[in-house]
DNA sequence: TTGTATGCGTTATCAC
DNA sequence: GTGATAACGCATACAA
């Protein structure tokens, strides 16, 4: 060991942790140490320091599924990126929502001695956190249980409301709102933020004006269909998510409408293969994934008795070329109240 | 302790682990163990068998980008479920390509005891190994160092080869190919099977239907222009991935040529998000990110001396509907040498 | 058939 | 100012 190079004992201790004992050291000891801390290239076992001080400095994220979405990379690296600045490692375990597996995952959870725990998922739902689990800190990440653990959502409400507004700023009155499947939170979420932005605006709300769609490009077509070819079409259109914007640009071109200067389309999730690529290119509003990783490592750490015990991240939109002022039979009104441009 | 409950001793570790010696044991302290066992709900502490035996059955995945590619999560899935079979439990590292919190990524791999490590990148390219790990078996994910250290890679050369044989045997003879940047190792190896299979085909290679794009949509397109633009235009093009195929399908549609009746495209990804929903969903080759995964951990857990030190796994295309056969001057031949059809 | 003792690499409590 | 030494929770060689 390096005790044995050095010529010194657990004196090492104190200099590798740089405790405060290591203030009463002679800095001949000290430079002892770290001279054969270099010579060996040696490293503190943190499993033998974990074994002794009965924290690994390491939390676990369980998740159902490893899906294909892509923002699962982002709250994965909103979480490392946080945790690793905070002195932990974080190891990701899928279950694949097999039950069998699930319950293994837990068993591996609890046997690794992780610090702490994070329960998140793809999109936003309840979760049944199991009771093993009661003996550590749990925060929920884009999801929640229900005994009213920490968690972090997206504020989806202020991001349908936010979306209405684009529209709404640009001067639109008449807008139409292609919803995803009805007993989703996200759905939920952001119809109420739809109503809100259209009650602040002064704009009466037209129940047939939101449609349900099913999160899907064909969805999205279809709802599209039904709102374009009323005689009353409105003149700008939210989708709860950029798949069913698609749909609907497919729908818009198909009947010679241009966007945006026919119609404006404000889409949702900012899904960057989606949004960010068509043609043209498509205000979206975009999730904070990555900020709620972060949020989620905060609370964890930082967990008082008495904090709240729900944060909620803003949804904000990014503006693209999609929205344009409504022309009003024909023309382009020349309104200028267009939203200011941003980043991607 | 279980020990105290149980009124035994270390006797315990010997069914815990149903060690050989378990079965010198009287059925009725083997019970006795259990009950404790159950009723303390007692689990091995991981971290102190790990200090004892020196494995921890925890294997590092180091990973410079956490990036937005859908597939990322196919890798980790694959490399996590084989993993999990085996016993082992995987921790990802993302450096985020920051030479400081690689420097971090590794050291704290090292202080954490991990088995293994597995290295792996986003797309194919070469990685230098850091000299700390020589101590520990690695095993390259879809990359590859300059010290032939064992490595598992898609087999893109027989990738390439397997797009331009689904247009050949169609009846293609002209065939186009956007490739991707040049000097990727993605680009080589495909454009070395496109050559093989038109080769086997007595398909003289024809250097001008061979264009340099960037991977991109943008790129895609120009490409595509260049190549639909000329006289005597293939009558089939394969893209080097999916993105750069869309980009060919708009120009197809600009110039008003159906797909795949006036002309047959072959992407390459099956990136879902756009060969899956394209209209016409289109004919792509898979990457098997997954399989690639699983054959990673099983490298690096069977490590024999004598090894194969490259496992290369082959990319099937995956057939959808934008192959058919060439339609000579302006008709269709009624060809029938479609290929078969391919669940997705 | 079962119990005892020792060490894995730390940290922490005391002596010196 | 610094060095012994006892845990932490387990596995294992050896004694009983």
């Amino acid at each position: 060991m390096a005790r044995l190079a050095g010529v010194s004992i657990a004196t090492v201790s104190f200099v590798v942790n740089d405790d405060p004992k290591a203030k009463t050291l002679t800095q001949a000891t000290r430079d002892r140490v770290n001279e054969a801390v270099r010579m060996l290239d040696y490293r503190p076992n943190l499993a033998a320091r974990g074994l002794r001080t009965q924290r690994t400095h390491s939390i676990a994220v369980l998740t159902d599924y490893l899906t294909s979405v892509p923002w699962t990379n982002s709250t994965t690296r909103g979480v490392q990126e946080r945790a690793w600045d905070r002195g932990y490692l974080v190891t990701t375990i899928a279950t694949g929502g097999d039950p069998t597996l699930r319950k293994g995952a837990i068993e591996m959870a609890l046997a690794r001695q992780f610090d702490a725990v994070i329960v998140t998922t793809d999109f936003t739902h309840e979760v049944e956190v199991p009771a093993e689990f009661d003996s550590l800190p749990v925060v929920m990440l884009n999801c929640f249980s229900d005994d009213d653990r920490p968690r972090v959502l997206p504020g989806e409400q202020g991001g349908g409301k936010a979306a209405a507004n684009v529209l709404i700023e640009a001067g639109h009155r008449r807008i139409g709102f292609i919803n995803g499947v009805r007993d989703t939170y996200a759905a939920k979420e952001r119809r109420l933020g739809y109503r809100d932005a259209l009650q602040e605006a002064g704009i009466p709300y037209d129940r047939t004006l939101v449609r349900t769609g099913n999160f899907q490009t064909d969805g999205g077509y279809e709802q599209a269909v039904a709102l374009l070819d009323r005689p009353d079409r409105p003149s700008g259109i939210m989708c709860a998510n950029d798949r069913m914007a698609v749909g609907l640009y497919y729908a818009a071109f198909q009947r010679g409408l241009r966007i945006p200067e026919d119609l404006s389309v404000v889409g949702y999730d900012n899904h960057l293969e989606l949004s960010g690529r068509a043609v043209p290119a498509m205000t979206s509003v975009q999730l904070p994934h990555y900020e709620m990783g972060m949020a989620a490592v905060d609370m964890l750490l930082d967990q008082a008795p008495d904090a709240p015990r729900l944060r909620e991240i803003a949804c904000e939109p990014v503006i693209r070329e999609s929205v344009a002022p409504p022309c009003t039979a024909g023309a382009g009104t020349g309104d200028l109240t267009t939203a200011t441009p941003r980043a991607n």
